[in-house]
DNA sequence: CAGGTTGTTAGACGGTTGTAAAACTATTGT
DNA sequence: ACAATAGTTTTACAACCGTCTAACAACCTG
């Protein structure tokens, strides 16, 4: 009971997904995130040897693409792995790079 | 009996397919390539408003990546998709970003 | 309210990278 | 051999991007 409806992404998101992977760095941030259930921000600060501004920034951008769920609570920001996006965006570039018989 | 031995890809080789999944340009090529079965470098050339010079940069970033296989026959050079290798990109992207209870 | 913590925004800096022009290699055809 | 075609390499340039510092806003606690 992962995945409910299959998610279909724009061109755009797609792009904002390839890229938002592409830095190791956030990468990494991303898999921190999806390591804890709800990663409050301030947790990454004290694994990664980054700036809280530079953080920010890359949450920002895996915000952006819809990769991660970020909602405010008081003081703290909560992040969380958005699975089925993941899914959409690993299902999409396997349907881009199929067999030509398709 | 499209893939075989599942491919292990390593952090370096990781990174190197993100980066060349990036591009949005770069993705439309091996988009291309993937459409053809046996696909000679200079038909991309006409479906892409690009210098044969970028192309050829384009390419050889998709073989560092490993995403591609890339052989050279008479003059002209014939670029194949590696599924397997974008399979295992996958996997391996699913696997990091998996279930904390993994 | 004062002070401390959390996160954001703006600006700047340096490195990376997509791109093209030009010169070059290699192959094919006349 | 000459010319044409295919692709590579070098160099240069503009744009992008990851990063930081500093200033800011919002929240919590005494």
């Amino acid at each position: 009971m992962t995945q409910r409806t299959p998610i279909r992404l724009t061109s755009r998101q797609f792009e904002l997904i390839a890229k938002a992977l592409a830095d190791p760095r956030r990468m990494a941030l991303l898999e921190t995130i999806a390591g804890e259930a709800e990663c409050p921000c301030q947790r990454l600060r004290d694994q990664f040897p980054v700036s809280k501004a530079t953080i920010s920034h890359h949450i920002k951008e895996l915000v952006r693409a819809g990769l991660v769920d970020a909602h405010k609570e008081g003081q703290y920001l909560h992040c969380e792995v958005r699975r089925e996006v993941l899914g959409a965006y690993t299902a999409e570039l396997l349907r881009r790079t199929g067999r030509p018989s398709r």
